[in-house]
DNA sequence: GCAAAAGTGTTAGAAGTACACCCATGA
DNA sequence: TCATGGGTGTACTTCTAACACTTTTGC
């Protein structure tokens, strides 16, 4: 970790995913930089900024280092920076180990941004020590900093963008996707039901999405079509 | 300004008032600390960041030293951090000469936070050498830093947030306001124009905004009806 | 009395809500 | 054949959109 880097100022990354019934969270562990033990405690994926990268840069780069990935909407949704970030020295001394900074961090601000990813893609395991684990929302361990609160702000961030623009939900379903799968999808981020009738009637109504001619395959009950996203040419 | 501060990272207010018009932003000058020369061009209210308090904490202090203001909804919206933010060499040394810092200002991240305003409040001048000014954003000057993208992104946050919901609106006009200046700002910020019947029965069912028995006074043409705004209870 | 903005009702179509039964499949 | 979830239609209500004339006031 040669490059010059920004002490005070990191990007952390809630990388969600939903497996059919609910939201799961991309966690790493804490652990020292030259891979080993892995006996920290959970964290979300971030860095600290360089000095030549921006942002959204920086989020891009955590993200590919972790998963590969590089063509996904990163969604910059708050900032967090009290100073009771850091009161928990082992975190503090954690970040001046993994990123050999030499002097004592007082302060952290960090960028937190939000990925919706579909859950089944192949996760890596970095060669800087990471291990990547899909955790669901509801068995969450205490993270390490305020990266608690931080999954929580994003889940409420979500909600507020799904409800202005439904269509950013669609990164989160396989590409051939069910009536109900989307339909539970929908129900978990806006925390409400829909009557199943009235949610196919709405479903043919949406211009972006379109039914195949395809069913399901080897369920134990009647198969259901599937259907695929078709990204709306305007004015998501 | 003796606080220890963080030379790495600040806030950034985007003041918004409305006139009945138009939006306007408060805006001050650059002026050296020492009060003295207006030379400076145009920039968004800021500070950095004091070691000892939060971000939202820092954006407060802004809003309160240039108006006196306390209890103020801020939202934050955003942050900026690329490595050109302090492209135009003016900007970077005005900051470190503002502030007093002893090492070169490379990089500088800034959390922007949004806040509307009456802007019949009277802004206090002050001894810090601010210089406010509400300014209508048609005729908004081009600001130091990136300020100007700041401002449409605020503008942009306010048309989300108000439609999610719109009673953060209120905050802009007088205690007592006309049917015709809630719908010109409710038009003004969600880009839209409303059948004027159409907006009176709407106004209607609002149970957030309760019509009084007064009416305008001096006009040229029949006197409007008076409304308040009433907070709902729960559930905004 | 005239200029200027305020205020008011009806209708037609679209969208949303509530509700109960038969269908296809694998075990 | 049964357990499981998939799929369908109708009636009612609510919301939205379109549309033109009369009222009040100061000058």
């Amino acid at each position: 970790m040669s490059e010059q880097i920004n002490p005070y100022v990191s990007v952390d990354c809630v990388l969600l995913g939903f497996d059919g019934e609910q939201f799961n969270v991309l966690v790493v562990r804490q652990c020292s930089s030259g891979g080993g033990e892995s006996t920290g405690s959970y964290k979300l994926p971030g860095s600290l900024v360089y000095m030549d990268e921006n942002l959204d840069e920086a989020a891009h780069r955590v993200l590919k280092q972790l998963t590969g990935l590089t063509q996904v909407n990163m969604m910059q949704f708050r900032a967090f920076g009290g100073p009771d970030r850091l009161k928990n020295p082992e975190d503090g001394m954690w970040l001046e180990r993994f990123h050999h900074l030499e002097h004592h961090l007082e302060r952290i601000v960090t960028i937190a941004y939000m990925s919706l990813l579909r859950i089944d893609r192949k996760m890596l395991k970095l060669e800087g020590g990471y291990e990547a684990q899909w955790t669901p929302l509801a068995q969450l361990p205490k993270l390490a900093f305020d990266h608690s609160d931080i999954v929580h702000a994003a889940m409420s961030s979500i909600k507020d963008r799904a409800t202005l623009n439904p269509t950013i939900l669609f990164d989160l379903l396989p590409k051939k996707f069910t009536a109900s799968q989307l339909r539970i999808l929908m129900e978990s981020v806006l925390d409400v039901k829909f009557d199943i009738k009235n949610f196919h009637k709405k479903l043919a109504q949406m211009r972006y999405v379109v039914p195949l001619d395809e069913k399901e395959d080897g369920v134990s009950h009647r198969a259901a079509r599937y259907y695929k996203f078709r990204k709306p040419r305007k004015s998501m």
